[in-house]
DNA sequence: CCAGTCACG
DNA sequence: ACGTACGTGACTGGA
């Protein structure tokens, strides 16, 4: 028999920091519950077990509080967000017909480890599930643990943890002892980290061995001090550390085995929560569900009145209705749109569509009623950007993909045959200088050619062997002449597969390209592009911007391309109010430039392309997030170097520096950011007691709002673009975006007009304190246009 | 199906 | 001691 166990807590935990929050009309926080459930069948689908049972803690002192009060005293007692949701977690199991185990004086771990322990000597299999490594101590013949994550289904066995670890399951638990447990307040050895640990543990099997032999151990004097003072720590952590197995609750499997559902309790919880989704997975009806009915009107509910009787537009409608005057509400603009371009007419009037709500609240759409979602889009204040901008866009997008973009598919042919022949040489070549013959594609075969076989010096190591990214072989650059035949090969191989290849598998029936554009994908409000994705075609090398030689326009017409000069950082100048850097873009000046002659306390006239190239590195940084590491590595200065220059950099722009203090608290305080026409990001990290997810939050809130507003003022343009190229009959039409570029084909004839129009356009898509500026270029083909 | 890599703004 | 800039999508190798 197989038996699942899980870790609830733990679970719960994770399920409630994973994901963004949500709740239901009444306020419940939800967010812990669907992924709770989320990974509950996950689980049940990958182990398919027999029984299951569900272990929780009980919020009181535990055994190992008895014998060392310090245990956890440094944790903070659970948000009360997710202590609500519990409640609903354990209620939903016992419907399933799963069993809840708690146990007053031991934690869940120790439930585990319990019904881990049954399967020992018997026929039995126990699959654990918990976020914990701590249960890794547990593994043996019987008992494999998963981490639980949705996306993850590794299975810790023996073997693996061996192989991850170096050392047996059962020896975890002591390197514990060594290097103790912040989180959990378990002391360890004073001075012991996690290095060492597993080395001591590694070469000494054990503590028991390790003190036993103490003064005859080969290790530096240091260590072994802090091992003598630290003795009685290391010994009492083990114990602290060490699960039980013998917490008073049934081992026998059969009292796990999964017993029936109970639809009615499952469809009332569900219903009550509105998870919606789950209904349906669980294959529940709603029923009659009394509370739901019952609940005080909230001011959503009656916001959304009006919006209930409105009519709804679908793909069976007839032409009249979708056409005609009628304000209506979709369920998938995108593929109506789809529709009626097919049948050759316009839609008119859509006031609300639940997909496109969806994603400006960051929710899915698949779970929330539309009544909800339009109180909701009221209350966070997004229902002019869902009018004014998305709702029009959509159109626009329909019809550039529709159009699509003439490919030169000989041209195409002939360039991959030439970058064949070239990668055959290289690839020739390459063997020659390893002397083996293997496959240069694979990181893990060209790792072990570089690194083993011809002993290059190797930095940093993936998860699954030696890195070989195009950092890695830069610095092996003068090491071995096999490194810039392998960085072209990367090159070449690149090109002639995503894309010469991979756009010749789509080159339709007449001769174009024509991309998906995805509204509803990025967190920061851009366009994204699939199937291909015309959005990473190479411009940046000379070779990579061939490519764009086959992009090309059709017979008697020309590209018109129109890129913004600057827009993020004319956002940012904008938004955070800066004089210095306001008064550079009004004088239109170069960017960069002017912020070398800041940062480096120069006058622009002797600022050197040198300095320039720095300067414009630290603007990008700036837009990202910067940290000085990151600068440093990029422009190849010393960290010391790279952080005065984001000093000075703050210095110099005093407006910049209060605006990105200003933008953290802020979203701080309210959970998220926003652009200037309202988009809305909810960054559930920015508030983590994890300093590298509160960073990575604060990064994120820094640039969302200028990357976000960017993408904001260039889908106004291409809502301007589409109606003035309508609005006065032209037979140009708007193809292509990437994201600060807008492509139009015209007829020959057309061409100064669409030049003009695209500028005027764009230029006066948003009102800011700076000038907005696009450059406008056309040509017969990408390359020649942009 | 994931990890690694690399193309773009 | 950690881990290292924001946002995307496609391809390859290997489990």
């Amino acid at each position: 028999m197989r038996l699942l166990v899980i870790d609830g807590n733990s679970i719960a935990n994770r399920a409630f920091y994973g994901i963004r929050p949500l709740s239901n009309k009444a306020g419940v926080p939800t967010h812990a519950v669907t992924g709770f459930m989320n990974i509950y069948l996950k689980l049940q689908k990958q182990f398919k077990p027999d029984a299951a049972a569900v272990a929780f803690d009980v919020r009181k002192p535990t055994f190992r509080a008895k014998i060392y009060p310090e245990y956890k005293a440094n944790r903070k007692g659970m948000p009360d967000e997710l202590a609500v949701q519990l409640p609903y977690i354990k209620q939903l199991l016992s419907a399933l017909g799963v069993a809840v185990l708690e146990q007053e004086g031991f934690e869940a771990d120790d439930i585990l480890g319990t019904l881990a322990n049954a399967a020992n000597a018997s026929a039995n299999e126990c699959i654990l599930a918990t976020g914990d490594r701590d249960a890794f101590q547990l593994v043996n013949e019987k008992v494999s643990v998963n981490l639980a994550k949705t996306n993850d289904d590794t299975v810790f066995t023996p073997e693996l943890i061996r192989e991850t670890y170096g050392i047996s399951p059962a020896q975890m638990v002591d390197v514990k002892a060594l290097m103790g447990d912040s989180s959990d307040n378990i002391p360890g050895v004073k001075g012991i980290g996690e290095k060492t640990a597993f080395d001591l543990i590694q070469k000494y099997a054990g503590i028991d061995e390790i003190y036993e032999n103490l003064d005859s151990l080969e290790i530096s004097a240091g260590v072994k001090k802090k091992l003598s003072d630290g003795r009685e720590m290391c010994f009492l952590s083990r114990e602290l550390g060490t699960i039980a197995l013998d917490v008073p609750i049934s081992t026998a499997y059969g009292d796990y085995v999964l017993h029936g559902r109970d639809d009615a309790k499952l469809g009332q919880i569900l219903n009550e929560l509105e998870m919606f989704s789950f209904l349906k997975k669980f294959n529940v009806t709603a029923g009659n569900d009394a509370s739901a009915v019952l609940q005080e009107p909230t001011k959503a509910a009656e916001e959304s009145a009006g919006f209930i009787s409105l009519k709804e537009a679908t793909e069976s409608d007839t032409d009249e209705f979708l056409s005609g005057d009628e304000p209506k509400r979709t369920h998938d603009l995108k593929a109506l749109w789809n529709h009626a371009f097919e049948r050759g007419i316009r839609i008119k009037n859509v006031v609300f569509d639940t997909v496109l709500a969806a994603y400006l609240l960051g929710l899915n759409p698949d779970e929330h009623t539309p009544e909800w979602l339009y109180g909701k889009l009221c209350a966070e204040d997004m229902t002019e950007l869902l009018k004014d901008i998305e709702i029009p866009l959509t159109e626009v997008l329909v019809s550039m993909e529709r159009a699509g973009i003439e490919l030169d598919k000989d041209g195409i042919g002939a360039f991959g045959k030439e970058l064949e022949s070239d990668i055959d040489r290289i690839q020739s070549e390459i063997y020659e200088l390893a002397d083996a013959v293997f496959n240069i594609s694979s990181p893990k075969q060209l790792g072990e050619i570089l690194f083993d076989k011809l002993m290059l010096p190797h930095g940093k190591k993936t998860k699954t062997g030696y890195s070989t990214n195009a950092d890695v072989l830069e610095n092996l650059m003068d090491k071995h002449d096999i490194i810039p035949l392998i960085i072209e090969f990367r090159a070449l191989t690149k090109l002639n597969s995503t894309y010469v290849a991979g756009l010749l598998k789509l080159v339709g029936e007449d001769s174009r390209i024509h991309t998906t554009f995805m509204q509803t994908i990025t967190r920061t409000g851009r366009i994204s592009s699939v199937e291909p994705n015309i959005q990473n075609i190479p411009v940046r090398t000379a070779r990579g911007r061939q490519m764009r030689r086959f992009f090309r326009a059709k017979s008697g017409h020309m590209l018109v391309d129109a890129d913004y000069s600057q827009i993020e950082l004319r956002v940012l100048a904008h938004i955070s109010g800066d004089e210095i850097m306001k008064q550079a873009f009004s004088e239109d000046a170069d960017i960069h430039t002017i912020t070398a002659a800041q940062v480096f306390n120069q006058p622009p006239e002797w600022i050197t392309p040198e300095l320039r190239t720095a300067a414009k590195a630290v603007n990008f940084g700036i837009v990202y997030g910067i940290g000085a590491f990151s600068l440093a590595k990029d422009i190849d200065v010393s960290v010391s170097e790279a952080k005065s220059y984001i000093e000075s950099y703050l210095a110099k722009y005093k407006g910049v520096k209060t605006y990105m203090n200003t933008v953290i608290a802020g979203a701080k305080k309210s959970g998220g950011v926003s652009t200037m026409f309202g988009r809305k990001r909810y960054i559930t990290e920015i508030n983590s007691t994890n300093k590298i997810v509160e960073s990575a939050g604060r990064r994120i809130a820094q640039n969302t709002p200028i990357q976000g507003t960017a993408a904001d003022i260039i889908k106004l343009a291409m809502i301007r673009v589409y109606n003035r190229i309508r609005e006065k009959g032209l037979k140009a039409r708007l193809i292509l975006q990437v994201h600060d570029e807008l492509i139009v084909e015209a007829p020959v004839n057309e061409m100064f007009e669409v030049e003009k129009l695209l500028k005027e356009e764009m230029e006066a898509a948003a009102t800011l304190s700076v000038p907005l500026l696009a450059d406008v270029k056309s040509g017969k083909t990408w390359f020649d246009a942009h």
